[in-house]
RNA sequence: GGGCCUGUAGCUCAGCUAGGUAGAGCAAUCGGCUCUUAACCGAUGGGUCAAGGGUUCGAAUCCCUUCAGGCCCGCCA
């Protein structure tokens, strides 16, 4: 391709890609190939590492073929030095005129730094005492015509990093830990849950009624439907369908959707973890909780106790269990459920600095009393169980105190990770609670549990006692990552569309 | 929705308090260097100071609006 054809796809030129360009139509004048097919590797950085450690000044007999990404290049005139990166990590590489001959030497010096290039050659240790790979040959597999972020400090601008997360990965080796320990953290609870028994199955996300959850939901429109459907924003409600279709134990690992504000702990899309269990309660949940997730963090990271932003958190079951109401008894907040009114409740919320309405639901006012006073002081591991049954439209009341109900959420750090509850499988009773959460729309609350009649007409059929569990993956893998904001732990979080 | 902060070269950052010719390092280009590793040495080029408006003889700097982002609060159970 010529010159000003290249330069015509490029409205905001600058100096250092029109560089590249430049060499880019030369190395193609000279017959080279920028951009081939396929490069037939045998080995890579790490294995390299690994297999050559006590390698010696002297080079290999065996020859080595890697590819990868130019980085750090060192050039002395008549040699060189340089990293390449692939997808296990980097290893130095040296290519030296004796060895490649005036041309190729002449073409490696032609290259740039964030070139694809595939090698030959054979494995050193330098006087320095790194493993080297020495050049018999190399080939372009990729031009690159944009210049990576600085070498040294790699890209630090947050927003860069979120909306070209690409460089990111290049560039800074932290982002590609937090992204393969999450792989490795969602493979195991898969694992781990698969070897329970349970069976891994997908919902719709395209829902006609945005239940299991009090949150604004995305709305879409199906053409050929001319209907408006929602993004779902929770699982819930569909597995729970299949529990009463006769499936034991079945969970979902999947995007929700909460049409919400962005901040350190929430992204609009979110991976949610749900799963439902037949013929067990909330009990025997919170035991599953607990030791998934203490499974997972030995299995991916091999500790049991971890730091999570300064604070010790040890993962090993049993964790400590809490009631609601004894958690706000340990803050000096004494409350017998049955017997508080409305207007008692409002004026400790007040007293505290709740952000609460007179009109709340008694319920409700507890709860974000207990969120005021209570959440931020929770590193747990701990299980908080036995919520007002007012916010709890989805789980049983409670078998012996009839102001509650048998939910429980489990707090690491601060942050709510899981919440749980002895199922609702009363269709009476949950077409009650359903209607109560109608009401509280009509006083103008935008978050509510929204009526979903064809969910009650599967409890009519009869759904066994389940216990079900939903748990935030993002905040799981922040905890085992050691990562202060949520937009670190997804690879694409949720940005404007304006171009930066 | 409220408060605070940030936006300057491809990247990382100075300069703004107190208005007076736009700076450095890396990267790029050219030259030198055959065991370097953030290689090194010399030279050169590179800017709509986020955008728009205002104040001023003069604005990256002061004021206003907008856009994008961060932190905290609210909301998201």
């Amino acid at each position: 391709m010529n010159l000003e054809e290249l330069k015509s796809f490029y409205p905001e030129l600058n100096p250092l890609i029109q560089a590249r360009l430049e060499k880019r139509v030369k190395m193609e004048g000279m017959g080279l190939r920028l951009y081939p097919y396929k490069f037939e590797k045998n080995t890579s950085a790490r294995e390299i590492q690994e297999r050559f450690a006590n390698q010696g000044h002297e080079l290999s007999d065996e020859v080595v073929r890697i590819a990868g990404r130019l980085m750090l290049v060192r050039e002395h005139g008549k040699a060189s030095f340089a990293h390449i990166k692939d997808g296990t990590g980097s290893i130095q590489v040296y290519a030296k005129l004796d060895n490649l001959g005036e041309a190729r030497y002449g073409l490696w010096k032609e290259l740039d730094v964030g070139d694809i290039i595939g090698i030959r050659g054979r494995v050193f240790r330098t006087k320095r005492g790194e493993l080297t790979v020495s050049i018999d040959e190399f080939e372009i597999l990729c031009k690159s015509l944009r210049p990576l972020p600085e070498k040294y400090h790699g890209i630090k601008d947050i927003e860069l990093r979120y909306r070209k997360r690409y460089l990111d990965l290049i560039m800074n080796p932290e982002a590609q830990r937090i992204f393969t320990l999450r792989s490795k953290i969602v493979s195991e609870i898969r694992r781990e849950l698969e070897g329970q028994g349970f069976l891994e199955v997908e919902t719709p996300v395209l829902q006609s009624v945005a239940s299991g959850a009090a949150a604004r939901p995305f709305i879409t429109h199906h053409n050929y439907l001319d209907q408006d459907f929602y993004l779902r924003i929770a699982h819930e409600l569909h597995l729970k369908r299949l529990i009463v279709g006769g499936f034991e134990k079945v969970f979902e690992i999947g995007k929700a959707f909460r049409n919400e504000d962005v901040d350190a702990q929430h992204n609009p899309e979110y991976t949610l973890l749900e799963l439902y269990w037949a013929y067990v309660d909330y009990n025997d949940i919170m035991g599953l909780t607990e030791n998934l997730v203490h499974k997972v963090a030995l299995n991916v990271l091999g500790k049991e106790v971890i730091e999570y932003q300064g604070k010790t958190i040890d993962l090993r079951p049993p964790w400590k269990r809490i009631s609601f109401l004894d958690a706000l008894k340990n803050e000096g907040i004494k409350i017998d459920v049955d017997k508080i009114t409305k207007e008692e409740a409002y004026k400790i919320g007040e007293s505290v600095g709740a952000e609460i309405k007179p009109d709340f639901p008694t319920g409700k006012i507890l709860v974000k009393i207990f969120e005021k006073v209570c959440e931020e002081k929770l590193t747990g591991p701990v299980h908080i169980y036995d919520y007002p049954v007012e916010v709890c439209p989805l789980t049983k009341p409670h078998r012996s105190n009839p102001g509650l109900a048998e939910r429980f959420e489990s707090y690491i750090a601060g942050m709510e990770v899981a919440n749980a509850y002895s199922e609702l499988n009363d269709p009476a009773y949950q077409r009650k609670m359903f209607m109560a959460q109608l009401e509280e729309r009509k006083r103008g609350e935008a978050e509510i549990y929204d009526y979903d009649e064809d969910f009650c007409e599967a409890l009519d059929y009869g759904m066994p006692p389940t216990g079900g569990l939903g748990i935030g993956i993002d905040r799981i893998v922040m905890i085992l990552t050691n990562a202060p904001s949520i937009k670190e732990v997804i690879l694409f979080p949720t940005v404007s569309a304006t171009q930066k």
